[in-house]
This record gives C-alpha cells, sequence and structure tokens, in this order.
DNA sequence: CAGTCGATTCACT
DNA sequence: GTGAATCGACTGA
C-alpha cells in the first residue's frame, strides 16, 4: 500500500544537515520542473552525495570557482554543471551557507509530463530509461546551466520546486560507491538508491579515457 | 596558453 | 564490451 505522494515543498531546513542524511532523505521525493510546455514531476531514486572541500571526488574540493560558486552557498539552490561537452547534471546543495556539500540527482522515474519529457530523450527504449542517468535526468526535464543557482525551496514563481512526495523506508534503501568517481573519492559508499526499482541506473567504474591520437 | 580530462551517453560489434 | 562525441574548466608552465 503506497501512501498518497505529500505536494507540500521541502523547507530549507531540510537541506540544512550533513549531505550524508539529506542524499538518503531524498529518495522518493518529488522534483517538479515547471515549463512552458506543463509541469514535469520526478520522483528520485538513485542519488549521489558530495561532501565539498573534503571529498576529493567533489567538484568543490579545490575551492570555489566561477562553475561551482552555487554549492557554497545556502541549502536548497540548485547547483548544474556541463560536463563532457554534451551534458548537464543537477544537484541540489545542502549544509549551511559557506560550506559546500551537495546531492547529485542520479535517476527518478517520471510520474507526470512523460510526454514533454519523451520530446528530448528520443532514444529512451521505454519511459523506465527517460532519467535513468544524471545527465538524462536534466535532459528529460530540461535542465542546462541557465538554472545554476535557482532556488528549489522558494514560494512563487520557480521553475524547480522540491515537494515532500513519499520517503523510502529505510530497509528500501542502497547504497554502494559512487559511480564514475575516480582517485581516492571512489572508496566512499555515498551512492543511495531505492531497492530493485527500474528506473535506477547501473553501476559503472570510472574509466580513464585512452590518449586521443 | 596548450594540454588534459570529465559526477556520461549512444551507436556499434 | 568498446570507442567516439564534444567543449569548457582547470592545471601547470
Amino acid at each position: 500500500m503506497i501512501a498518497t505522494p505529500d505536494r507540500t515543498p521541502l523547507p530549507r531546513t531540510f537541506f540544512d544537515r550533513p549531505v550524508l542524511e539529506v542524499a538518503r532523505d531524498l529518495l522518493g521525493r518529488h522534483l517538479v520542473r515547471t515549463t512552458p510546455d506543463g509541469p514535469i514531476t520526478l520522483r528520485i531514486t538513485e542519488v549521489e552525495a558530495y561532501d565539498g572541500p573534503n571529498d576529493p571526488g567533489s567538484h568543490a574540493y579545490r575551492g570555489p570557482t566561477a562553475r561551482n560558486g552555487v554549492m557554497f552557498g545556502p541549502p536548497g539552490h540548485v547547483y548544474v554543471y556541463f560536463t563532457y561537452g554534451m551534458w548537464h547534471c543537477m544537484n541540489l546543495v545542502c549544509g549551511p551557507d559557506g560550506t559546500a556539500s551537495a546531492v547529485l540527482l542520479r535517476a527518478g522515474e517520471i510520474v507526470e509530463g512523460a510526454e514533454s519529457a519523451r520530446k528530448r530523450r528520443l532514444s529512451a527504449r521505454n519511459d523506465k530509461e527517460l532519467a535513468k542517468g544524471p545527465a538524462r535526468l536534466a535532459t528529460a526535464l530540461d535542465v542546462d546551466r541557465a538554472l545554476d543557482g535557482t532556488d528549489a525551496c522558494a514560494t512563487g514563481d520557480t521553475p524547480l520546486r522540491i515537494l515532500t512526495g513519499t520517503p523510502v523506508p529505510s530497509d528500501q534503501v542502497r547504497s554502494g560507491p559512487r559511480t564514475g568517481v575516480s582517485g581516492d573519492g571512489a572508496v566512499h559508499p555515498w551512492r543511495y538508491w531505492v531497492a530493485d526499482d527500474p528506473t535506477v541506473s547501473p553501476y559503472r567504474a570510472h574509466v580513464p579515457r585512452r590518449r586521443r591520437s
């Protein structure tokens, strides 16, 4: 028996906690992306925690830059980065203003607005693949650098909003090493996902790129 | 200022 | 399973 999702916005205090705690607690929450096309709602099923300057796997490891500045700001805001020359990925900033931890949204289930998501995810063979992977998720929700710094806890007009949804019981939460993270950052089991959920992305270890001819 | 490589995805074999 | 795509941030000289 699944409870009806709670459409109450998550308060900023939700994000003003240790990042590992927030990461686990984010599973089952709902992210609403408001577009001219209509709303798209994502049920979060897979995340990864990045623990700021203490974490060799984090973009914040070497301090603030033009790209990662939002990570060092207040909690509840969205950090979006561009990678591999093609893709965007999105995070929710955690911890008090001045710290730099964040949770990468890696996968989810589209529970509303699938028609809109399909238009941007033409290679998806079925709806489970619409947001299976962090760049796919951002593409499905039409998220790019223009949304970097958006407040997901704001009231009123916001392109992105995070709702209470239906939290996942702790016995359904799994954890393991982060995907695609290289070096010393790879040791931490800071990836969390919903047990047996078909929208969770497959694990891949980091592969160093072969040098171009 | 040139070199390196990425919190990835997709097409192909 | 393997390799290409594609560009901007970051690094070190």
